[in-house]
DNA sequence: TTGTACCATTGTCATAGTACATTAGGTTTA
DNA sequence: TAAACCTAATGTACTATGACAATGGTACAA
């Protein structure tokens, strides 16, 4: 796995390597299935302490972009086939209703009304569309 | 701020912590304003590391909870009142912002179109509505 | 009064290390 | 062959600590 680390740059380190994860994955470089290296591994070879790969690990969990199990390490989370929204199993896409419920919250906490949610997801969806 | 951990437990430290001072704003017994204790002061009142607070209190930002300054320490987020969506400040929203790029990024690793995440925000925000 | 230089506090980022439960995978035993 | 056992790898949780930038105060000079 190739990423590129710069100490000298502003955005901290532990963030340059979650974006850099990230988009190896969502661009397919890395595919479902694929075993990432061990915290441990990873932190040996990039020069980097174990905890700030396992925030890293922490984060990509988080948004779903990988599963982690113990022994079994770190991979790739798969990525099923594209559905329609009135084929969701509602049940199935946990992930998304708390992500939904997240935003609803944050939005709310700023004073906003629903469709400022709904605009900036439109952004966020565009912006995903077109890296 | 009366918090109490309970080392024995099998739920982590850090989560009991974020759970209890997550209680504390939602019931208004913090009222917003309020100023949480220093990381520093609270690690050692409650005899953890420095790191395992500021994990907690990271997270409570990520969540809205509470918002956090340099030199002003962190203190309970404000409630503000509802504006129309039309009166957004974009660089005031950023919270909103990563919530949605969030929400997107979720969606489509579950292999979901851009109407289903925006389904889901409508669902959610109708939950707030009407608990 | 006004400005400015300094100081202490605070959140943030990162390192280094310990301990532990889980478990895949190999090895031994029945 | 099949079941039981063992070992080492792994993610997770935590401690302890250092360094740094931002900034609210404070003291002091003009």
């Amino acid at each position: 796995m190739i990423v590129r680390l710069d100490p000298a740059s502003a955005v901290p380190l532990f963030e340059q390597l979650r974006s850099q994860i990230e988009r190896l994955i969502v661009s397919e470089q890395l595919t479902p299935g694929t075993q990432l290296p061990a915290i441990r591994h990873l932190a040996t070879d990039l020069g980097l302490a174990r905890g700030t790969v396992a925030k890293v690990y922490e984060q990509l969990v988080r948004d779903g972009l990988v599963v982690s199990a113990r022994r079994a390490g770190t991979v790739v989370a798969p990525r099923p086939e594209p559905k329609a929204a009135s084929a969701i199993d509602p049940t199935a896409s946990q992930a998304m209703n708390e992500a939904a419920a997240h935003l609803a919250v944050v939005t709310k906490q700023l004073g906003l009304a629903a469709d400022a949610a709904q605009a900036a997801l439109t952004r966020a969806w565009a912006a995903l569309e077109t890296p």
